[in-house]
DNA sequence: ACAATAAACCGTAATTATTCTTATTTACAA
DNA sequence: TTGTAAATAAGAATAATTACGGTTTATTGT
């Protein structure tokens, strides 16, 4: 089992949240691509696995890992997408394949470039990235 | 009548389209906005004046709106975005007001500053967006 | 002005992603 | 073991959007 997968499991149990074999598969599902996923790609996944699983159980789990920090989530083309949260030592932002979800690392970060345009508006958030096909998927 | 609005019925006319008090009054809506709105704005905006007005022309006009080039559109909370089209003269990215929509511009362009982090991928699109509160949202 | 025609429109049903509800099952702690 | 809250299944509900069949209307040519 990947260590990222071992320390949400853990951090579940912290927060008082039960072991399931279901928690832990998915999050083997995530551990184990470095990239964007959806919520029917999970499920696709754990179908295989435990026949007649609820779309509840995809969407509650895939909720709760994110709300513990576990995932990290992006919208895109109508759909959210989420994918194992990166080292959060240095915020950085993402090339993102739309064929396969993979994803890329980009150092920069912009905010750090605009202090002055942004005055009187409250900066709640932002988002950068890049959207375009990653080399093995350009192959096929 | 605003001068982008003239222009877009025009661009209308020459592919071909008809001429309606609907698409007059959507166009007029957007003309007179510097910021984001949703389809359900539009409605609730066309149904004064409209009773009765259809789903159906509310996004048939928004989606040929944006095929024109007219409308530009962004994805927000799980619903599209629309905004009359920015001066396509210098490309640029937005501060969106979470509240009312409306947008301030970003002179900079990170894409300038990323070249050799792309290789390999073939880049098709990108998106920078800034969310926050504007002013006027925040004394409210 | 009048008629022909394609485009626009309405009313409503279908779709898609997601969330909610209720009853049942299960993990885990006492 | 057993009690209890958490987790789950099954399916209904919701929200945004799209699709469809029939009707109306803008435009073009007479
Ligand atoms: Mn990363
Ligand atoms: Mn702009
Ligand atoms: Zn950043
Ligand atoms: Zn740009």
């Amino acid at each position: 089992m990947g260590k990222k997968v071992t320390e949400a499991l853990q951090k579940l149990k912290h927060h008082g949240y039960k072991y399931t074999d279901k928690r832990e598969d998915m999050l083997e599902f995530f551990g184990n691509y470095d990239g964007y996923r959806t919520a029917s790609d999970v499920q696709e996944f754990m179908k295989e696995r435990y026949d007649g699983i609820s779309f509840d159980t995809i969407y509650r789990n895939l909720h709760l890992f994110h709300d513990l920090g576990i995932l990290e989530a992006t919208e895109l083309n109508g759909e959210k997408h989420f994918r194992m949260k990166c080292d959060t030592s240095k915020h950085h932002h993402h090339l993102i394949c739309k064929e396969c979800g993979k994803t890329r690392e980009i150092e920069l970060c912009p905010m750090e470039y605009i202090e002055k345009e942004l005055k009187g508006f409250r900066i709640d958030d932002h988002k950068f990235e890049i959207y375009g096909v990653c080399y093995d998927c350009q192959s096929t």
